[in-house]
DNA sequence: AGCACGCCGACT
DNA sequence: GTCGGCGTGCTC
């Protein structure tokens, strides 16, 4: 008798474990490991979708079983593959296999199915050379590689990084590999997109995105899973299927929107490096500016490294700290009026980004979270965290009246509206973003991951946050400006002129020779000292409730091994962060998945669909 | 999650 | 005596 081992894509703890069913013998010659079935579940009998993660000839389960009802496709939801990364990942992560689940596999469509073609694609016949494939070179003696991406400038819909993927790619499609490339965000992927086309490789080519209908989706799917080509998407396309592969390519792995922002939060780069071991394959990574995490694995070795040459471009670092200086005024003028082009880098959109008191110059904040409040780009005050709309109360200093502590992208465009009558301004943040842009004297004002595409690059590129994005008290907030800032640059024309608004010291330096590489290296320096991430990892948890919360931090005190974990002091009573040596994470997690579902379980406060505790085991925001 | 089981107070 | 409140625990 053949038992199937089976699980479902529920986020419950309860519920992560394998329920053995037994496989009627009409159903044993279609059944395979990753088929998705239908089998009756609980109390009430009711039929529910599971996954089969394993097939064995015994059972564990000492009790009657019950038969599969029905097996839902002749094709597997999930790769054996996928399934071994979603279990390392949980794993890793302290979060459950079933809530991984949904992300890997999409909806099934019958019609999809019908008319799906196993055959394999006529091998494209393509020649794509003429530039340096700096990346496929390295790649044949390299198992991991970071390449730092070198600005051409003068092609923003198709940069030289999207060609170094697309050839990189090319070889492995040659020695018979696939090749799965996850980018940031949709402006990335447009930019890989257009590479392919280039390269005539749409074909062998199947895209990962929440952006296409189900029924796409599902064919993409099912391609990745049966022929070897190019998958490529944004993070979730990390869990994607992969016939044969050899090669992983990611873009800009230090961008926010390589992680996921639920349970288990997860990051594009680390899921990938499971993934690379795993699977034993080849594992490059690219961007303009290097993640603190990428140089720690070039410095233990773990990966190769090349640097780009310097920029030619012409680097202006303005001392004063204000935004729009006589120097950068000037600068912005005669561009503008020499028919050139500008971008002008804003950190945040809306009109400001806090509100002070113009008696005591206390940031007035949201009465019930106490987060700051700011003027969003309908002008309307909302606190950042709640987002409700609240009317200014009277300030404790007796005054009402405020002002911005700094303005927003819609304020600096109407600022600049007011100054330049020459030019073309125009906005792109978040809620309203341009994707291309194209004319002379062109001035656009843009919040970072919003910079439009122009032909040819922009003239002049305005850092006019510069200072504050650099020295914000985050843990990350250098290393993810200066990703910002090199993001913008690769915008600009090969011999444009950069203005660096209010740095100084060391770090105006660096950003004089755009040495993004060494000013990276030294942030990692200081923070290797001081024992913080990436040197070590840090993880939070956080819970509805206080008692629970001491429970467990009681619980762990006792656990776990003081030389490879301890607790740090944080502010906020209801959250819980240590630090833990890379070594220790697996014994971590799986302390922190056993003791919470225990607590979770016998929890007084427990809300329906809600978590007791939220664990990220990579949490850089807390610090 | 759902659903049943069970232990307690309130009621015809 | 028994009806129904929801806290507790299990689901192959």
């Amino acid at each position: 008798m053949l038992i199937a081992k089976v699980r479902f894509a529920s986020p419950l703890p309860q519920l992560d474990k394998e329920f053995d069913y037994e496989v009627p013998s009409e159903l044993e010659d279609v059944v395979q490991v990753g088929s998705s079935v239908e089998v009756a579940f609980g109390k009430g009998g009711k039929s529910k979708v599971g996954y089969i993660w394993a097939l064995e000839a015994q059972s564990t389960h000492r009790g009657n079983l019950l038969p599969l009802l029905n097996i839902i496709s002749n094709f597997p939801a999930l790769s054996v593959q996928q399934m071994a990364l979603i279990e390392a990942v949980s794993d890793r992560q302290a979060g459950t296999a079933g809530e991984l689940i949904g992300g890997a596999t999409p909806k099934r469509h019958v019609r999809v199915e019908r008319n799906f073609d196993e055959s394999p694609i006529p091998i494209p016949n393509v020649d794509f050379s003429g530039y340096e494939a700096r990346l496929a070179r390295e790649l044949v003696t390299q198992n991991g590689f970071y390449m730092q991406a070198t600005m051409e400038g003068d092609d923003n819909e198709c940069p030289n990084w999207a060609k170094e993927f697309v050839q990189a790619a090319l070889s492995q499609y040659q020695l018979g590999k696939s090749t799965l490339v996850v980018l940031p965000d949709f402006s990335d992927l447009a930019r890989f997109e257009t590479a392919l086309e280039l390269a005539e490789l749409k074909a062998i080519s199947f895209r990962h995105s929440s952006a296409d209908t189900g029924s796409t989706r599902y064919l993409n799917f099912l391609m990745s899973m049966t022929h070897v080509g190019i998958t490529y998407g944004l993070r979730g396309a990390s869990f994607s299927p992969s016939k044969n592969l050899g090669l992983i390519l990611v873009w800009d792995d230090g961008d926010d929107s390589h992680t996921e922002q639920a349970s288990p939060y997860w990051t594009s780069r680390e899921v990938l490096l499971q993934r690379q071991s795993l699977e034993n394959v080849k594992m490059a990574i690219s961007s303009y500016s290097p993640s603190s995490e990428v140089l720690r694995l070039i410095q233990i070795q773990y990966f190769g490294y090349s640097q780009a040459e310097t920029p030619t471009r012409k680097s202006t670092i303005t001392a004063l700290g204000d935004r729009l200086d006589s120097e950068s005024f000037a600068a912005i003028s005669n561009a503008i009026a020499s028919g050139k082009n500008v971008l002008v880098q804003i950190a945040n959109n809306g009109w400001a980004s806090g509100l002070v008191c113009v008696g005591c110059r206390e940031l007035r904040t949201c009465p019930s979270c106490s987060t700051s409040i700011w003027i969003d780009p309908e002008g309307k005050t909302r606190c950042r965290s709640c987002k409700i709309v609240t009317a200014l109360s009277v300030c404790a200093c007796g005054k009402s009246s405020t002002r911005p502590s700094r303005l927003g992208s819609s304020a600096m465009e109407q600022q600049l509206r007011r100054a330049f009558s020459g030019g073309t301004i125009l906005l792109s943040d978040g809620t309203n973003r341009l994707t291309k842009v194209s004319g002379k004297s062109l001035l656009v004002v843009a919040t970072p991951g919003a910079e439009p595409a122009i032909e040819g690059g922009f003239d002049l590129v305005l850092l006019a946050d510069a200072s504050r994005m650099a020295c914000s008290p985050r843990l990350r907030a250098l290393e993810q400006s200066l990703g910002k800032w090199a993001n913008a640059i690769a915008l600009s024309k090969s011999d444009a002129t950069i203005i660096c608004v209010g740095l100084k010291g060391a770090l105006a330096e660096r950003m004089s020779r755009f040495d993004f590489f060494g000013a990276v290296s030294e942030d990692l320096a200081e923070r290797v000292e001081l024992a913080l991430p990436p040197a070590t990892r840090v993880c939070s948890i956080t819970c509805a409730n206080k008692t629970d919360l001491m429970i467990l931090e009681s619980d762990l005190k006792e656990a776990i091994d003081e030389d490879q974990a301890k607790f740090l002091n944080v502010e906020g009573e209801l959250t819980l962060v240590m630090d833990y040596k890379y070594s220790y994470g697996l014994h971590l997690a799986n302390l922190l998945i056993t003791r919470t579902a225990i607590i979770s379980q016998k929890s007084k406060s427990k809300k329906p669909g809600e978590r007791v505790f939220r664990v990220n085991m990579d949490d850089s925001q807390v610090i």
